[in-house]
DNA sequence: TCCTTCATGACACGACGTGTCATCACAATA
DNA sequence: TATTGTGATGACACGTCGTGTCATGAAGGA
């Protein structure tokens, strides 16, 4: 028999979102969630940096993002690799857990100290695209305008596809959203006055 | 006689920046901060929400750029309005300050905790911009999208200004910097592909 | 059997941030 | 001149966050 019970770190995440959505994020305390895990505030402190990280270890997304980079078609343009790989993300990882998705959204959305650090994983990914375009060899400033584009593009998308009301069945494949706001994207930046 | 020393919020802001680069954000406690200014820490924190905030407060982006969407011309298209608001703040806020600028820049990208509120100001500012949008009628996905372009193109054009090492009187205008950055957006967009 | 590894527990501690009450210059008013 | 109110600051207590450090004991290999 093994001395401790299996996945502290998952029994400390599932711990803390209950917790969050019972009482809030800020009056939820690190020792409350330790022990309904099992576990000591110590051992919290020892799998999340800090109280706010336990919320967004899952997701893993710049990592995840980082290797579809990596494992990028050759020879498509800037804007149609954005395309295949922000649609290639929506359908891996976010299609079929929207409900899911939507529970963390709303914590987040209700503490302004969450939102913070999600900010801080969005700037993350911005970084990742940005270095991968960096080494295609693009240019520094198309590489960093392309990482927040991105990033932008999947946002807005994301708040566009949690909003719809229906079932998770009857809503809109996250994957025709991005397309629907990257032709939005496109239609802005072609207006008359761009350069000068 | 007065009571106190005038500009409790000013000293104590300049403390803070002093002791930031003498010793790094995290070293430095707040006591610290409030001895140099001959305060006590909990007055401190009567005029800062929390250590970080002392660093921005001077900032005003957001009300400035509030106003500056206020004051708009009107029958501009979305584009041409983003870069006239954009060349207004360059030359009115930024023109000018660059080594100050560069001075909180470098304090900021010392200290992760320092970039999390940088990002907290950034989604501030595209928020004031993006609901100025939503007021004139735009959709509002074109607008959520306006708004995180006035900041990326804001950012990214402010990262190249301040990397120029010539001094501030041989550097490029920031006015200048943010239309080519604008450009290279446009150009970015305009490639092929773009809507499906 | 011995030894190493590694996740956890136990404990102390400094720093952050807040609630609460007291203090006292200055201004307004009588 | 006397009184009263306002508002910024000080003083103090306190709970929570996050870290450093050492001890413990199961698992696994030699």
């Amino acid at each position: 028999m093994t001395r401790w019970a299996p996945d502290a770190r998952g029994r400390l995440h599932r711990a803390a979102v209950d917790l969050f959505e019972e009482q809030g994020y800020a009056p939820t305390t690190v020792p409350q969630i330790a022990e309904r895990a099992g576990l000591t505030t110590r051992t919290f402190f020892r799998h999340f940096a800090d109280k706010r990280e336990v919320l967004f270890s899952d997701d893993a997304i710049t990592a995840d993002a980082a290797r579809l980079m990596r494992e990028a078609p050759e020879g498509l343009d800037v804007l149609a690799l954005v395309r295949d790989r922000l649609r290639t993300v929506a359908e891996t990882t976010f299609e079929g857990s929207r409900s899911e998705v939507r529970r963390v959204r709303a914590l987040i959305a209700a503490d302004p100290a969450l939102q913070e650090r999600d900010l801080q994983k969005r700037a993350a990914l911005a970084e990742v695209v940005r270095s991968a375009f960096a080494d295609r060899g693009e240019d520094p400033i198309t590489a960093a305008l392309v990482g927040d584009l991105v990033v932008s593009v999947l946002h807005v998308a994301l708040e566009r596809w949690l909003d719809e009301p229906a079932d998770d069945a009857a809503a809109t494949p996250f994957a025709d959203v991005i397309d629907e706001v990257l032709a939005a994207s496109a239609t802005l930046l072609r207006s008359a006055t761009a350069g000068r």
